[in-house]
DNA sequence: CCCACGCTTTGCAACGATGCAGAGATGATG
DNA sequence: CATCATCTCTGCATCGTTGCAAAGCGTGGG
């Protein structure tokens, strides 16, 4: 029951440890003979390595973790399938936890009793530790981190451009004719960084197109969930003057919104587009579906991977701020008729 | 920076290795002078215990692997969420992997080069991977399932009564007053097994309210994925005596339908009444509004963790196959008006 | 016939931690 | 004052594996 040893496979086939042990990893050349004999004893005894004790004498385990606010938001449960599945081309596989976007939990999972040593890097993806205490605490393993919260030169660091981002998608709006342009997820506050990058690019694409900017439509929200954004169309919309569009942040907001004008009885696109940001397959199915800046996921997960993988093994360079591609998907939330 | 071991807190400090771990675990009692020096010296060092190490020497690894097919569908992505929750409250983290119900990956998982030895003990969303493959495959290795797929006593086991969850759901439609009922979602085959728990439980409720079982309203999806939903949506379209009411298989195959049905101009559910299965919060701000079957997965990730928790320190009983609850969430795809 | 060489096989040490048993010091007891 | 119990503290062995260096063995060349 115990799951059987070297030391036992060695014992039946009558060979030394260290000659089971080539014969599993076949590094070593084994004569013909002694490997027939040793292969039966491994069948007899369904021999498997432990990789415990091979990691710590390897000093590798194989393991990277990803930590993401929740994994229960579309973004992040489809982000973490791509983050597995290029983990896995390199041979490695993805621990998964989720700090519910608590500064406290995100704090614990890099401290003194971490289980952080048990992995050979960390993707994290933070949403209230400063950058100062991340730095302090992270002082061997070797980290790379998501979305936009934290740059400063201290670590690797991949997401999109979110300023352009947003500013593709309010300028699609714009050449939609809309004029009076909502925003919904503003954070303005020192965690809320890659909030204040989307309203950065919203601004810029108001002002290029030479329409000024009404703070009265920016609605702030803490968070990105569907319900914040149902409440923030609320209060757009017992404004005096509602918008003709908004633009939401990502797009459970974007969804939250839609089921507030659903419920409100207003038509989507025609009294007011909707877009959101993220590309989640929520977006293709709803009604009407949503349009939507996607980054590509792909794309960050193989960047984010290869670069821990490079900081593990030495090889990479010192830290980077890559940039993945995103692009607007146009459907009937903007567009009115189905285009995909 | 390699990170410092008890050997170099030990030299730093003047004291035996030992002495060191016991400051470091606090279970046996050390003097209070040296404990200080100690304690000094952990700090300087920073410190952190090799956790593989330490799981060598314990035998245990604190840590469990969740497998399931896909993480981008939300039904596993909320399970994960839970059992991720449920672990941590027992001192456990979580490795997550996904198959893709793809057979080869399943076996792959728990072949002779698996890491399964890394892990404590498997939760198992199996797919494609039949009964008697598992069981000889995982010797060792404690198992326990999720999901209807396979029970023989060999496993511990954890789902809701999918033949009551399909008969609460087609007899919540006919209570509604609808007689073409279509279902959505068969799998007849050997690997379909909780598909095929719910045409029983649908067929049970039909039968139970006198009504004939059209089998030209049974529409069979390989997976239960959104567009699968709305092709399998369109071709009861096409029927020249459509449906009045839909029960999908899970909530991903309804918000499929119910996208066709938008297109199409049908009307939900005044024309066409729309449940599904799984109470996945893309369902609540869909428009309209999902009635759905929750199973409450909370309780399937407790009772799934404990249960893995017990097999582990042995003291579990034989196999159990253990119900969770579920309930029915009436929504506006066939309530019409907002409930909750 | 001996030596050097190449190939296979082996033993030992080590990865970093903890279990165990015993050494040393201290205090209590007869 | 001797003996024993108590409390810290330490050294050694060990978890299962792999790196390293050397031992064993057969072969070909000189």
């Amino acid at each position: 029951m115990a799951g059987s040893t070297l030391r036992d496979v060695a014992r039946r086939a009558g060979v030394s440890i260290r000659t089971v042990s080539n014969v599993v990893n076949g590094s070593v050349p084994v004569s013909d003979e002694l490997r027939v004999r040793v292969q039966a004893a491994l069948d007899e005894l369904d021999y498997r390595p432990n990789l415990v004790a091979r990691n710590l004498r390897r000093g590798r385990s194989g393991m990277i973790a990803l930590v993401v606010p929740e994994l229960d938001v579309p973004y992040f449960a489809e982000l973490a399938r791509e983050v597995i599945t290029a983990a896995r081309t390199h041979g490695y596989v993805v621990m998964l936890d989720q700090t519910d976007g608590d500064g406290e939990r995100e704090r614990e999972l890099l401290g003194r009793e971490s289980r952080a040593t048990m992995f050979d890097g960390l993707l994290l993806s933070p949403l209230s530790i400063s950058a100062d205490e991340l730095r302090r605490r992270t002082n061997r393993v070797p980290v790379v981190l998501l979305g936009e919260h934290i740059f400063n030169g201290s670590f690797h660091h991949v997401a999109i451009d979110n300023v352009a981002a947003a500013r593709d998608a309010t300028e699609h709006l714009i050449g939609l004719g809309r004029r009076r342009i909502a925003a919904i997820g503003d954070q303005p506050y020192s965690t809320g960084e890659t909030a204040q990058l989307r309203t950065t690019g919203y601004r810029q694409a108001l002002e290029r197109a030479g329409l000024t900017v009404d703070e009265q439509l920016i609605v702030p929200t803490p968070r990105f969930h569907r319900h914040l954004g149902a409440e923030a169309m609320e209060r757009l919309l017992a404004r005096p003057e509602p918008p003709d569009a908004v633009f939401c942040y990502n797009d459970l907001l974007a969804i939250g919104a839609m089921h507030t004008l659903a419920r409100a009885g207003v038509r989507v696109p025609d009294d007011i587009a909707v877009v959101g940001v993220d590309g989640i397959q929520e977006g293709r199915y709803s009604s009407p579906s949503l349009t939507t800046v996607a980054p590509d996921k792909a794309a960050i997960a193989r960047t984010a991977v290869s670069t821990l993988l490079g900081v593990i093994d030495g090889s990479a360079p010192p830290p980077t701020e890559a940039k993945a591609p995103h692009r607007l998907l146009v459907r009937q939330s903007t567009a009115g008729t189905p285009v995909a």
